[in-house]
DNA sequence: GCTATGACCTAAT
DNA sequence: AATTAGGCCATAG
């Protein structure tokens, strides 16, 4: 079967455009979820972000729920508020995985 | 087509 | 607690 193979970047892509507001994923999870072994990859694909017009890279956060140590949206700090307006919840510089995890498995 | 690098994760030192 | 080392895969030059 010819099946058309759709490249776990663009899976990331898509997964990251739908993300719900106020919820956050893991570099990680992302990484199962594409099928990826190695979370590294998510990262990279991320900052080539071809589609920075749609998808939102500052919903990706790391294991920990912090953003990247030189995210380049403008500043993590600048993230945090952000999501916060986004509703979702912080606890000092991490935002909590526990609430904000975007459950795609529900989804 | 190969080499180098990377927005990570985990464990160990 | 912080830093180093290893692992692994995709993107870019």
């Amino acid at each position: 079967m010819v099946n058309k193979v759709m490249t776990n970047s663009e899976k990331v892509y898509e997964i990251v455009e739908s993300i719900p507001r106020g919820k956050v994923l893991t570099y990680g999870i992302l990484a199962e979820l594409v099928g990826i072994t190695n979370p590294r990859v998510v990262g990279n694909i991320l900052h080539s972000n071809p589609y920075e017009d749609s998808v939102h890279c500052h919903r990706v956060v790391n294991a920990q729920g912090g953003l990247a140590p030189a995210f380049a949206f403008g500043g993590a700090e600048k993230q945090k508020e952000k999501l916060l307006k986004e509703g979702a919840t912080f606890r000092g510089e991490f935002v909590l995985l526990e609430k904000c995890l975007w459950d795609v498995d529900a989804v």
